[in-house]
DNA sequence: TACTTTTGCTTGACGGCCGGACAAAAGGTG
DNA sequence: CACCTTTTGTCCGGCCGTCAAGCAAAAGTA
């Protein structure tokens, strides 16, 4: 397996893409690999046996017998390693221990002010992935990765924010060097929403191709999948729908300093906001979730007015992108029917037939979790690609 | 060559990959293609034999010597074969011989009614292609294929219409079918839009990731290109502006049954509508332009405010694609200066600077040809794509 | 017990790619 | 003119991955 010329050899084991097709999850014999890859008994054997070898693969019994011995059954073992994930809010932040099928393990929510700079919010995020390392008994050996998500735009490439609105200190940092430097392997990092676009593909989606994710909370974002890919943009700022225009916005002021965005009148913040004048005291976003499902009428409708304004943007969204589906999930979608039905009411009325003939406008089934799970993906799906699985597999071979 | 155990062989020669390399037309010797792709000496000799018999590359000239034998420049040879590109329309066509780089080399316009349905559209594209093939003097032993774009919804993967507005009997037809028997070679079809964008991100922003086309005309589209490739939808629906709900649409009446689409206030024949209401009779979209050319002030700015409402919608698309580019084509675009403006004004204004700091708007540069060009390249592209290299010369290998 | 089915292992063959070697081509230099 | 340098074009032996085929073992069924 040691290159003899010093060059990359172009006809490598290729186990990586017989690992591929095991990610889904469901346990296959290996008459059934021969099946779908066409390739010769001998070469399916051996390719089963390097990711046996590795710990990528497990036996999960035997399926039942045609007459002659049973088949073995082979399945993508997900405890051949375990990921760091972090999503990181404006105050709060969630790091979770996860398996390599992104399934949490462990997890700890933590009160952090995103505005005192990287280093101390990085630092505690760090000290909280080596106590979650240790406290499941997992070495660093067992690290496949870190995947972090981040409240703004971020350059997935360098994994760099780029001009965060909310972030100050954060512009250009090298997120990455700091955490691989103080809990190890390869760091990945993106925008939160679109690792919530991820996660919800990944793990509920996966034959989607074309599908959006929006957050509602504090701000509203969407995270955009196309072609089974995140769609991350010219400059890692695609689905930033909070600042667009909304319909009826007039002049509502916006934090960004402009007029009738988006934000400004169907955020969590601006709903409160809006219920105050109508005389309803909500206090913050959470308290406006509670009474919207303590069947509040004045709640539910102002959530719901919220949603009509969120739909006349996604209207737009969706005949630009025609996605099959439009998941909506942060803080006030867990008001999910009011905000639904507001959504629904005018994207279904307002496009047309071809494009809304599929579409599924649904809550976010990850729930609080989406941004972990997100970037948990992230991570496997970058450590568990063909090239990086022979790159293994080959140091391993040689080692 | 020949495959022995009629599997496909996996280690296929990769002269495909070798002249993908070449297709940005740019010549190279053959160290310069050892340095770029890695492969040894001998290898990139076999495979630029294998190409040069195939007639796929030429040598053209010699580059400078460095002291000794003056290496030998390699170039792709887009005269390897032709293509039959079509561009239809609800009331004219265009059809056209192009050669492998997408360049027309005859072309004929045609009045057609594409409501008569396919087959008497089809059959008359059909003979005016046969006719472009001879009167050119290529056999269709030349024919590499036949792309063709149609002004509707098409589910590209079957080249079959789905549910087109303005194309009664078209519905679901086999468009490939019938131009596969009447004139041959692989037939790819698509909307016609969508290879708008193909043709001129292809020819003049082969590098860009990100770009939206707005086609304004009759009608309003976008094609849409992420990551370097036509986003096409879940039903291949996506782009369809026209029926987005524009800002000032009030109640306007919509062909499509609805009111205040973008279609109905900005299109070419609105804005001739919005004129005639001001004393001025331009006739119909060309004379419009026409007069937006001589400097009627009046055309101007009510192309200009057409600009404007185009401009909210993009400004939402900007916000959820973050392209780089947008390239704005189609009839009305010919009196580009004042769309433009329009579009800009808004556009920059509304939306975030990260998102529009290094955005582009600009004109076509493709002109009333961007559909046939587009149409060929969707044809190259297939054809000359790796594995339809690879095929192609086992074939020839083997015949 | 005989048969079937699946696995694990081995063997011979083939094709792609590598590295090295050598001749030819084309220009510069003494 | 002879000689050197650089690059090309071509050939050859060898390595590696894959394939097809075969055989023994395992484990269940008839």
């Amino acid at each position: 397996m040691t290159s003899i010329g010093g060059v990359a050899p172009s006809g490598s084991s290729g186990a990586g893409e017989l690992l591929r097709l095991m990610l889904d999850g469901t346990p296959r014999t290996r008459a059934e690999l021969i099946k779908m890859t066409g390739l010769a008994r001998s070469t399916v054997g051996a390719r089963v046996d390097a990711l046996l070898a590795a710990g990528l693969l497990t036996t999960s019994g035997e399926a039942a017998s045609t007459g002659g011995r049973p088949p073995a059954r082979l399945a993508f073992n997900p405890d051949a390693g375990v990921v760091i994930a972090a999503d990181l809010g404006a105050t709060h932040a969630l790091v979770a221990l996860t398996d390599l099928r992104g399934r949490v393990v462990a997890e700890k929510a933590l009160r952090i002010d995103i505005s005192a700079g990287p280093e101390p919010v990085l630092d505690r995020v760090a000290r909280t992935a080596r106590s979650l390392l240790s406290s499941t008994g997992q070495g660093r050996e067992h690290l496949a990765g870190v995947g972090i998500g981040l409240p703004g735009p971020v350059e997935h490439s360098t994994g760099r924010p780029v001009l965060p609105p909310i972030m100050p200190g954060w512009d250009n940092y090298d997120v990455p060097g700091h955490l691989a430097r103080a809990v190890g392997g390869p760091v990945l990092v993106d925008n939160d929403v679109n690792l919530m676009a991820l996660g919800e593909h990944a793990t509920v989606y996966p034959h989607v191709e074309q599908m959006i994710f929006v957050k509602v909370a504090t701000g509203i974002g969407a995270g955009i999948i196309s072609g089974g890919r995140l769609h991350r943009g010219a400059q890692g700022a695609a689905g930033d729908l909070g600042h667009v225009a909304a319909l009826n916005g007039g002049d509502t002021p916006c934090t960004c300093g402009n007029v009738g965005c988006l934000e400004a009148v169907a955020s969590g913040p601006a709903v409160v906001r809006a219920l105050r004048e109508r005389g309803v005291d909500a206090g913050d976003a959470r308290g406006l979730v509670r009474l919207a499902k303590q069947g509040d009428l004045e709640a539910a409708a102002a959530i719901r007015e919220a949603g009509r304004e969120i739909g006349h943007v996604l209207a737009t969204c969706v005949s630009l992108f025609n996605p099959s589906v439009i998941a909506v999930g942060g803080l006030v979608a867990q008001a999910a029917e009011s905000l639904l039905a507001g959504i629904r009411e005018i994207v279904y009325g307002r496009s047309l037939p071809l494009a809304t003939g599929e579409l599924q406008i649904v809550a976010s089934r990850t729930g609080g979790h989406a941004g972990v799970i997100g970037a948990a993906t992230m991570v496997v799906q970058h450590v568990l690609s063909a090239e990086q699985v022979e790159h293994h597999l080959a140091e391993a071979a040689a080692g």
